[in-house]
DNA sequence: TTTGACCCTCTAGCATACTTTAGGGTTTAA
DNA sequence: TTAAACCCTAAAGTATGCTAGAGGGTCAAA
């Protein structure tokens, strides 16, 4: 199947599949005599992975590495699989926390401030921000 | 007083004083004859301001914007700093948002998996991924 | 006078995941 | 045959906030 067709069938930019292609995360295709890509029908399994994984928070890199895993399952355990959750995971809820703290203190600054018609030379907005 | 000093007294990086300078957010100061730069002490609260405004989570850009407002605060209502503060306060509550959804997704193929020793030939991970 | 600390400009690099542009060949249907 | 649709590579651009490097001038103390 041709580079269209593909991108069309997974819902991917042609040029992102190149660009994931030059990132090692596909294959590179067999090619057609006149140099056109001519990808196999496991190209679209492949994708919907890479798709899933980006949706889970993966990076392009980390999913790489997944795949890599993943097509020689049979030498690879659930714990090194897991890990790799375990680790996103901790991530993930490390951005939650920074920002729930930046959350917090923002609340706390706006709604000391009254936001009405007067000018700010008195916000409490502005005064907290030099203070 | 020239930029070490500055630097040593705000806590910031000369580099990233004249990367400030470079983006507007810090007025061009006075040279001295042999070129060097000569800050007056105003800029210690204006880059005071900038580093409380960056931890609550605004953009150089924003802070710019909000810089501008501050020194012309007369000039200026309450209303209009607030919604600066509100507008950030809807980003950060959506970036929350996204976090937790991928958090969950995750958490749910995360919990599906033993995470023992044997191989992941039926690894759950993969499985959900692959689907 | 020389050495180390300090200052200058300009340019490039980093990380991430693409997207765009330039320039050009191939295929297919009317 | 010609125009539209499709394919190719390589390089540069996007956004963000710095950070680093090259190459070179200035100042103060010993």
């Amino acid at each position: 199947m041709k580079i269209g067709q593909l991108a069309k069938t997974v819902g991917i930019d042609i040029q992102t599949l190149r660009y994931y292609e030059s990132q090692g995360l596909l294959n590179e295709p067999n090619r057609l005599e006149n140099g056109y890509r001519d990808y196999p029908n496991e190209s679209i399994e492949r994708l919907q992975f890479i798709k899933k994984a980006k949706l889970v928070g993966f990076t392009l890199k980390e999913i790489k590495d997944l795949l890599a895993i993943q097509v020689t399952k049979d030498e690879h355990t659930c714990q090194e699989v897991k890990s790799f959750t375990q680790v996103k995971l901790d991530e993930i809820n490390q951005k939650i926390n920074e920002l729930s703290e930046i959350k917090s203190a923002l609340q706390k600054i706006h709604t000391s401030c009254c936001g009405g018609d007067e000018t700010a030379a008195h916000c409490s907005i502005l005064q907290a921000l030099e203070n």
